[in-house]
DNA sequence: GCCCTCCGGTCAGTTTCTGTCCTAAATTTG
DNA sequence: CAAATTTAGGACAGAAACTGACCGGAGGGC
């Protein structure tokens, strides 16, 4: 515990949890002299996490932003709720930074003591999943299917797990996980299946109870480039989706104003614009018109106006 | 670069990455021998983070789950998902973590490289705001308004900026920042006010361009117990929402399977049951009951009726 | 039973660390 | 402008540690 390495450590932790401190403090808190905190503050300097001194009277020393990433001392909240935040990013809160997630993710779960781990589940349960939508979108990943296979992916470990292909029976599958890929809202193991001896990719959604069997193997070179294209090559059932096509008689302006994250607007004169939008769901288009508030006509899917006039019915019924 | 502690804290890092490791790689990666790599094993040891080691065959070493947390090594993208998914946690994504995450959040952004924040800026960009109809609810928080004003807050430095009160004109402020606190799907910010010398309660969405001014001041005492009391009790308007109210003619379960993460349902009959909810926006109301596909009728508000008269007839005049 | 790997003791030489001086430099305050 | 405060950093000596080399042991997998 008097150890240089662990005082270092206490340092840097420090820094980051009050931005400013006196030297002097700093120094009594580590239990050494002031000589030998200067020493440290060095050494943290050294290493490359750009401590700044302010001198004169209210001087101190703080943690500035530096070329590297210093270790993140994180207490027991802030590591739940990292966990947290990064399971919901690895549902696709957050387009583009699923793969990023997961690995933070699995590095966060991979220390956390059991008690932390029970608090992230019991929060899970309570979240709000993504974006509204989703529960029409695909069906809810387990974060702990993504977890357990992250880990073996990135270990080099064997696992096993059910699965249920397209229609086909449940089958029990052996294999050396590769890759996670997401693409679209969705997640792809790609894994070399020991049963088959080659090459598969499987759905994260269809896979259940993964169990990690310990033996590690050394990897295989996948055939294609990317395991991302392995995937995109590998889909034959084209993603479902709906490519949405409305013409709403409001001005360009107003309507982007509401859905101009979600989808794209092409003015078409200035009392119409034409709005696209690509979703898996048809619901929430629906939301998105009816909360704009002016008249529209749909271009497609068909799927689009059975569904709105069924609602049209059952909404003047219910009033 | 030769150093013991920043050699212990590269152990450390290379076990947060990749789980597993041979001694003997470890050993050549580190530059040290065999011998010393154990005993820098058995420093993390006491330091409180558990290495479990193999023997045999395809032995190594592997960091587990302890007591204590360890700092976390994250990498560039790593860094950048936990910002963005922590700003989308501080805006009510995941209930009940906000504090948390924006203390998490400052620590990042706080040692995070210029190159790294404008990543995040860039992605915020891209971002689905939380849930859907966060649009219509309250208005969006700059992020890195609330980053600036939670600082302040660690580190007991005064800040000041432009404040638009309820209804009034907008005004300068300068203050000593004592605390943020999330109610509702609102921040606070409790401060004390220097021109008029006594605690106010400022609502962060009306707060604008914060600029730290770097004098720091000794924290002075809150009048009441607690922060957040302090914040309900200055709370004259109350949160506006609707208390939603519907008996839908589908059994329970079926409701639930649709709905249970964000209303509560009361089984009525075999056929029908009670759902609650609150919300700021009644769009997402009208599409929960939109999909669900079955009968309803609304017994409040009004507002959702007049709503849903107003929507069943636009999307008949649709289709 | 054999091989591979981790485990930990001992020892000597070297390195590093620490506290106590000291002076210098920067910055705020009066 | 001077005083006070605070970081910066050199010198030094003693204590503490770290390191590599060597060793026999122990546990796991084939």
């Amino acid at each position: 515990m008097a150890n240089t390495s662990s005082r270092t450590l206490r340092l840097l932790s420090l820094l980051q949890t009050h931005r400013y401190w006196p030297g002097e403090e700093l120094a009594t808190r580590l239990g050494v002299s002031v000589r030998t905190l200067r020493r440290d503050v060095d050494r943290l300097r050294e290493l490359g996490y750009p401590v700044e001194a302010n001198r004169g009277v209210d001087g101190g020393y703080q943690l500035a932003a530096g070329a590297a990433l210093p270790p993140l001392v994180v207490d027991d909240d802030e590591a739940v709720a990292i966990a947290v935040g990064m399971q919901a990013a690895t549902q696709g809160a957050i387009p583009g930074i699923e793969e990023s997630a997961i690995r933070a993710l699995t590095k966060v779960v991979q220390v956390m003591p059991p008690r932390l781990r029970r608090q992230v589940d019991a929060l899970r349960a309570v979240t709000v999943p993504s974006g509204f939508g989703q529960y029409a979108g695909p069906p809810p990943l387990e974060p702990e299917v993504l977890i357990v296979v992250a880990q073996a992916c990135r270990d080099s470990e064997r696992i096993e797990f059910g699965y249920t292909g397209h229609g086909a029976a449940a089958t029990e599958r052996h294999v050396e996980p590769h890759r996670l890929v997401p693409l679209g809202r969705r997640w792809y193991l790609v894994a070399y299946d020991l049963t088959r001896h080659d090459w598969r990719t499987f759905r994260m959604d269809r896979l259940t109870s993964p169990r990690r069997t310990g033996a590690r193997f050394a990897p295989r070179k996948l055939p294609g480039e990317d395991a991302a294209a392995f995937v995109r090559a590998g889909l034959k059932e084209r993603q479902a989706g709906y490519a949405v096509e409305v013409v709403v008689h409001a001005t360009a302006e107003v309507v982007r104003a509401r859905l101009e994250r979600w989808a794209t607007i092409e003015e078409i004169d200035a009392g119409s614009c034409l709005v696209r939008m690509n979703t898996d769901s048809l619901d929430w288009p629906a939301m998105a018109l009816g909360s704009i508030g002016a008249e529209f006509e749909v271009r497609s899917p068909p799927e689009l106006i059975t569904m709105l006039a069924e609602w049209s019915a059952r909404f003047g019924r219910a009033v």
